[in-house]
DNA sequence: GCCGGTAATTAGGCATGGCTAAAAGTATAT
DNA sequence: ATATACTTTTAGCCATGCCTAATTACCGGC
């Protein structure tokens, strides 16, 4: 089995590993747990353990590790990993405005063809789009340099009660979430009220222009991220 | 390694196994050796070999071998042959018409993506293009059924000479060929008559309207099929 | 400081799909 | 009929990347 074509030294696997460690660790880069990317990668954490002392191993190396305590990208690395996020993205944007697809149906798709994106093709989509800076779901495109936007975003469920919040993003991985925000118009540049007092398992909000009150369950307000109203990207 | 998403019982390597069998073994359906495949896919002829005899014990079976005589494909093998090949036509038609790739640019891509086009992607590309029938090179597009329009090519090299020929397609595995067929104005649909008395390794052709005379090289005159003049495709 | 529980690592295995080298089969020419 | 040449297959190996089971390291509570 030849490594199939890909950046040197990555294959689809590394590059999975290293955009889930790029995720994980968050904005702060703090180092990630083989346990927390064995849960986000769906496999073992012994197989966790085997693939990061290899990528570790590797010269130039795309990873930090020291054994018991976690991992975090080194500067290729985390290039590595964003570019692999640029394509995703990129590659949401388009199915979505070019291809018809609707944004629940992106994320499948993007996720596999995310690694066979050649330098050209990547180029030729951004420039079919006109470099967007978002993907449907309101996530930054990493720029072509690694250079990723920053923006504070935050959960709705963690947001205060009656200050008005604009949706920044939403998550891509449930599809029927997505439906059903859809359906309640929740998509990112809708703003939202949370009613005074509903801090619990559940949210009460106001949607956009809309008198009339909704409640959400904690699986959709989790899945939403907002900022202060008037500088959404 | 899990065998990633595909069609099942196939993987990649697989899908090149079949599509190179497709290829091999011509109109005829003919039984392809070993070598043969070896030669095209650029492996070892032992690889080969394991690979046959696994291809042919999983049931249901792509390919129906005979040691030391061969395989061929079963229905079920040329389907995802076909399906393959029609992913493959679709993104260089897809690449070459809507991401403004030239047409010795779309092989090595549409190589790696074809075995990635989900069953919707197919169906959102075709659409897209308008169920086109050919791909840039000329070669006719499977369609969705595995239905394949047939048509009577010939190499150039093999045409009778003072009869006009239409270029129906040219091979797209030499992206160097392909700029100089550009240049020279060969395209799908060009006419081309063969100078009497050229039968050696290079040709003396007229092309199109122009009143001159051009020296074809044996590389691009076997790159080149043609039909008689005034029904391709 | 020690104990227990959780997290992480090691050890050993398996399937895929390549490889080389050696053996066996096929085919052709004498 | 048989020697020689070529093709094909077998045997055995390797890397990737996953697995389970068993072991070891860390950490908080006492």
């Amino acid at each position: 089995m030849p490594p199939r074509y890909h950046a040197p030294g990555s294959t689809e696997s590394v590059d999975d590993y290293l955009k889930a460690i790029l995720e994980l660790s968050g904005p702060e880069e703090a180092r990630v747990t083989s346990n927390a990317l064995a849960q986000h990668l769906d496999i073992r954490a012994a197989s966790v353990t085997g693939m990061l002392q290899k990528l570790a191993a590797q010269k130039p190396s795309f990873v930090k590790y020291e054994k018991h305590h976690g991992v975090r990208l080194t500067e290729a690395g985390k290039m590595r990993a964003l570019e692999v996020l640029r394509h995703h993205r990129l590659l949401e944007r388009f199915l979505h405005d070019f291809l018809d697809y609707s944004w629940d149906e992106v994320h499948d798709d993007a996720e596999r063809l995310e690694h066979f994106i050649s330098e050209r093709l990547e180029d030729r989509i951004a420039a079919k789009l006109g470099d967007p800076e978002t993907d449907p779901h309101g996530h930054l495109i990493p720029e072509r340099n690694g250079a990723v936007p920053v923006r504070q975003e935050v959960l709705l469920s963690k947001w205060a009660c009656g200050v008005p919040a604009v949706i920044s993003s939403v998550s891509d991985r449930d599809p029927s979430a997505l439906r059903e925000m859809e359906r309640l118009g929740l998509r990112p540049g809708t703003t939202v009220i949370v009613e005074a007092g509903t801090r619990n398992a559940s949210l009460l909000v106001r949607i956009g222009d809309r008198p009339d009150r909704t409640r959400l369950s904690q699986r959709l307000s989790s899945a939403i991220c907002v900022i202060s109203g008037g500088n959404h990207t």
